[in-house]
DNA sequence: AGTGTTTATCGTCAGGAAGACGACTATGAT
DNA sequence: ATCATAGTCGTCTTCCTGACGATAAACACT
């Protein structure tokens, strides 16, 4: 294949964000509403075009510093500085997912600890935490019995894809602290995994497995009773980022 | 971003495929030469431009057949029929991964049992496999001692991605039987993992594991003698897609 | 002060899976 | 016949998990 400029189509390419986060117990996501066609009005995965002299990462780092004010957390980077996690997730086109033009969508997935209220542009109607059960159920009804139109474009792919990496991914590594504050309790991270998992996991056996695995969690000496009962020793994510032998995900 | 086409800078958008078997005991990869500047002369992964009316997988799949005549193996078709599997890897953008012009390439990544010489467009000498372990020495030399140079552009990065996610991606999933013919035997798959991990497994527990795990493998009835010594029966590769508990990957 | 509730943490026990390795079997090669 | 090669079946020990009892330390009541 020579090289011919007028050889091959031109593609947009943007990054869409599938930014996750626990909140009262519950995977959230976030959705920004689109302020104009196609689609306009829905839901829909924050994100935007990928500009001349970006890498991907660095969009995706832009766009999620944009939309929530998080720093990426730089997989380089020494320890835990709540930065939130990116990574890439998966690259979408098909070539009718956009009825504009050709879009290829490169999909990130963010996780980071419970926020504040998020912001789109200064415009907080126009953004907010979602649980992924309620994005994903398309065409259902919400909390409050409204009719819940599906997310935009393909964007309820990309959140099912986003969420089963979460969910896998926690398994045999130590992401699940991303969603932690920088200082945690062995209990707060185990609501973590039951949050994302949906399931209820024995605290004694989840003590055990995450206080007996070498370099995943590192006590900091103090102590709190944020959540009632007993107070409990704070953690701070230790240097090992691959879990082995993997936290056993309980069968269906 | 309102919608304007003059907005967001155009892309060239391409598929690079790693190609990956194993041949006489080694993990092998599907390399061709490029023809043309920039890199000419060089090794390269295979691959090329998405057509305008193409979704990312199909331009893989076409790719994957023009390079190999390999049919791609459909996820949702039923069972093996010596297709090659293929999966999306990840996508590198760099802004200076081709000195030409902004290319954004969705790298895949294809698993096929050992197969004939390679044809790039008929000519066998702009096409080969070569053990992964020296296209990623970069800068060394090859088993004649001739030099070797590195990969054109990026694909020694996505190259060793491509490796990594094999590597891992067999531990907990039956993947490993997309190397092996449509009939194999406990030993040739095995051999597979000891190819792929670079490690010696014991033939007896691996015996044990992979036929005491339901759905992994069915026997045809058949046996062989194709390696020497005391004939094995024939397998062939179960409905199971997903390995539990997994297949453990020895310590370094 | 006592009682109950909540959460944290330690311990025990049985079952399952994996690593190490012995033993036996069925071929072809010498 | 003997040896080398590969496949297959067992055994034993060790590690990990799931199930669950028990204790500890806080708070909210009465």
């Amino acid at each position: 294949m020579p090289y011919d400029p007028s050889a091959f189509p031109p593609f947009a390419v943007t990054v869409d964000l599938v930014v996750l986060t626990v909140r009262r117990h519950a995977l959230c996501a976030l959705a920004v509403r689109r302020g104009e066609p196609p689609f306009q009005g829905r839901w829909a995965l924050p994100g935007g075009f990928v500009r001349d002299d970006e890498d991907l990462s660095q969009a995706a780092a832009r766009e999620l510093a944009e939309e929530t004010g998080l720093r990426a957390h730089d997989p380089s980077a020494p320890a835990q500085d709540n930065g939130a996690h990116l990574e890439q997730l998966a690259t979408y086109g098909d070539p009718e997912r956009d009825p504009r033009m050709r879009v290829v969508s490169v999909a990130h997935l963010a996780l980071a600890p419970d926020l504040p209220a998020p912001r789109a542009g200064g415009d907080a109607s126009n953004a907010r935490w979602a649980p992924v059960e309620e994005l994903l159920q398309q065409g259902g009804y919400g909390r409050e019995g409204e009719p819940v139109a599906p997310l935009a474009f393909d964007h309820a792919r990309i959140l099912a894809d986003g969420v089963e990496r979460a969910r896998s991914k926690i398994e045999y590594s130590s992401l699940a602290t991303a969603f932690c504050p920088p200082e945690f309790t062995v209990g707060e991270l185990r609501r973590v995994y039951e949050a994302v998992w949906g399931v209820a996991l024995d605290p004694r056996n989840f003590h055990r497995k995450v206080t007996g695995t070498p370099g995943f969690l590192v006590p900091t000496g103090g102590t709190t009773t944020r959540q009632g009962g007993r107070p409990a020793q704070l953690f701070r994510a230790g240097g090992a980022t691959l879990l082995n032998p993997p936290m056993l995900r309980p069968e269906v």
